[in-house]
DNA sequence: TGGCAAAAATGGTCTAGACCAGTTAGCGCC
DNA sequence: GGCGCTAACTGGTCTAGACCATTTTTGCCA
């Protein structure tokens, strides 16, 4: 079998396959149809085991997805997502897309010893929870759980589902504007939960940002967990010095 | 078969496993191993495969890694990683553990269009390219690759071999300092040239971190790519909002 | 010509091996 | 008691299906 050239000695025969679906798919456009797995694995004389293993890898790596049912396709580009303390809207307006949310789910539930913790609290102090999934163009690309303190922002539940930002409503309706944060960049394979609203398969790595966010006196107003489609997202920072 | 509760309806059986794995290995300490593949598959009533399946995700997610021929264990807890503009010495006293690298691999070389477009040179312009493997407490945690000018630089390859710390020898040696930067984030799997250094599987997720670093007169002196182990590695940013 | 149902095609899950590459343990010999 | 070699055990790779779940296509009928 000739493939993608000569290959080194003692590559795995799945990373073959990678090096020359990679080698392949960088000429086509985001979008287009990549011939399925059955196929594949009859012109390249492998199992379709070994096939997927390498698709598995390339979806992984953000060049492809997948759809049961329906075929494997060459990646869109990824958005590029700065770390800077402002809302959700106001990134996503940032990099040149309209930005949309959807709440998932809300709760008000005792805080428990952890989330107290961190949000200065009480455990048997309420908190909101709230879960939306957040659009790109109307392109899901992150979902969000965050947790707040429910005596400070009574009704937050209902006025979420009428405003798109979180932070614009916090400062407009409860006086409260977020001066500080404190971000945690982590990766992690999506489970079904975050899987399903994204539309990415489960297993899928996702950028996962924690957060920690405070008002101008340092009390702590807001936790939130976001986890990004990786194939979709880059994070970037602006650094300074901090000798100086 | 009976596995961590019933399962939810339709769950995929390797999930199941997968379940189940996590409810015991939470309980045990970094390092003790787990049962074998085949073991598990026997006393689960599966298949060897969907035992890999489940093991694979959690080696993804960074509760346990494998090592062919001796076996699978509980990992070790992650080491936060702050997102400040310091040299990589300096963030790894700053979170407790002793810093060392290894230079892997030195060159000198013409830059080419895309890094004498991020370095402000010309395409024809001597750049040094150094590779290191990156340690906190004698453990690889990350593999770095930067460039910067040759001329602006020079002898810094023969200088590198004697110094840990790549800014401080700017700084010391060359007067300058760096005061700016911009970071990327995203993840990849690890091809086979980080995955051996660093001791992980081959598509074990990392978190790569690019970077564009400035001095004082704002001239890009240094990019640099760094490939995080992302089952030992957490990243954190502090911000401030631009509002103010 | 449009709608509906069934068939076909796609990726997803699972099984059961065989064999390879790396590590560890045990045994024998000096 | 230590060293070297071999066997056994581990994870890694590969094969070849079967079957499930989802999507798309095709064919038929009104």
């Amino acid at each position: 079998m000739t493939i993608a050239g000569d290959p080194p000695v003692q590559e795995p025969k799945y990373y073959t396959v990678k090096r020359h679906l990679l080698e392949f798919i960088s000429s086509l456009e985001p979008g287009s149809s990549v011939a399925t797995e059955r196929e594949l694995a009859t012109e390249l004389q492998t199992s379709r085991t070994t096939v997927r293993q390498a698709l598995t890898e390339l979806v992984e790596e953000g060049r492809l997805v997948r759809r049961q049912g329906s075929g494997t396709y060459v990646a869109e580009p990824k958005i590029t997502w700065p770390l800077y303390l402002a809302s959700f809207t106001e990134q996503v307006q940032a990099s040149g897309f309209e930005p949309s949310a959807q709440v998932l789910d809300t709760q008000r539930l005792a805080a428990g010893t952890e989330l107290a913790k961190q949000l200065g609290l009480t455990p048997r102090a309420p908190v909101y929870k709230i879960e939306r999934l957040r659009f790109a163009d109307a392109f899901p690309i992150a979902v969000e759980t965050c947790w707040l303190p429910a005596e400070r922002f009574p009704g937050l539940t209902r006025q979420i589902r009428r405003h798109g930002s979180l932070h614009a409503l916090l400062a407009d309706e409860y006086g409260t504007a977020i001066q500080m944060g404190e971000e945690w960049i982590e990766t992690a394979p999506a489970t079904p939960r975050e899987a399903r609203p994204l539309g990415v398969d489960v297993g899928t790595p996702t950028l996962v940002v924690s957060r920690q966010n405070f008002d101008s006196d340092g009390i702590p107003v807001e936790l939130g967990r976001t986890w990004f489609r990786s194939d979709r997202v880059t994070l970037v920072t602006h650094l300074r010095s901090r000798r100086r």
